[in-house]
DNA sequence: ACAGGCTTCATACTTTAGGGTGATTTTGCA
DNA sequence: TGCAAAATCACCCTAAAGTATGAAGCCTGT
């Protein structure tokens, strides 16, 4: 309640001190000249006070406020009972005619080996063509790519 | 753009700065005692300055920094598909409780550690598991247990 | 012609999966 | 109650999967 009163009101406030500070300083200097003894360093010492607020405020005011990012998981209900697949869906991982074939072999339960076999390619392209697919499904294992894969309607 | 790198050069600009106003306090004590008129004015400038920039730094420093959440919406594709599992080809495989839930996991694309964790046991005994349950589905890999249990009706 | 994506492959290294074997503890049920 | 099946775990070792990095040749569109 208090804090919410000093949220919304903060700019009226800052203005209010700063006046109230100003008339101050005013209402001082025209003892300055009877209080001479140490002024200097009353003086000095106000200032700093004054300014190190000032420094504070401009910081606050200025400074940007860290972002932090919350990934909200929202479900997508994706029904596969119509072997089409999801073109859509499909187009939008960005995935390559390889890496598409890949990704099915993997799905029939093939291992990198037989796949690479299968399209007469070197077990080390396969091992790449699998990596930039896991990346472009965001997934960290070959299961992992299928399940996602299936529940995207990108495999049947 | 001029944010940006002010964003990503902070520290610099800021030890730079200080550089700054470091050798103009050195040159500054080296004429004091010629400009001996005035003095108190620039006096207080100085301080001013460098109190304005203590404040600043306090502020960054000290205040924690002001969280601005972002919230982003994460799609997670989902079947919603009831199948209806089918009990008789599960009887068949002979499968024990523990080998079909570490089974359903797989399908899931978890790795043998982490359905272990699950399942609150240990990896030796997820591997126990899903050796008992790959000789029962008669396949060599995970991936092919659950390609074939899918087509089986045994998992969704 | 050149930038950029795709495909191909290599090497080296780490991690995870899988195979084989044996052992102990639950537990369901005859 | 006793026993077989199930569940648990350990160790050791090999195979496969995955990560990281670099590089070369090939298309394609600007």
């Amino acid at each position: 309640m208090i804090s919410s009163f000093i949220k919304t009101h903060k700019q009226s406030i800052v203005y209010g001190l700063a006046m109230a500070v100003m008339l101050f300083v005013l209402k001082w200097l025209e003892l300055k000249f009877i209080i001479i003894r140490h002024s200097f360093e009353i003086y000095a010492g106000l200032i700093a006070v004054i300014f190190t607020g000032l420094g504070i405020w401009l910081a606050l005011k200025l400074a940007r406020p860290k972002e932090k990012t919350i990934i909200v998981e929202k479900p997508v209900y994706v029904s596969h009972e119509n072997f089409i697949v999801n073109d859509e869906a499909l187009q939008q991982t960005n995935m390559s005619r390889r890496e598409l074939e890949v990704l099915e072999l993997m799905a029939e339960g093939l291992s990198n080996l037989e796949i690479a076999g299968k399209l007469f390619v070197s077990l080390n392209t396969v091992k790449t063509h699998s990596a930039r697919l896991f990346e472009k499904l965001d997934v960290k294992r070959r299961t992992q790519a299928v399940d996602k894969a299936k529940r995207m309607g990108i495999l049947k």
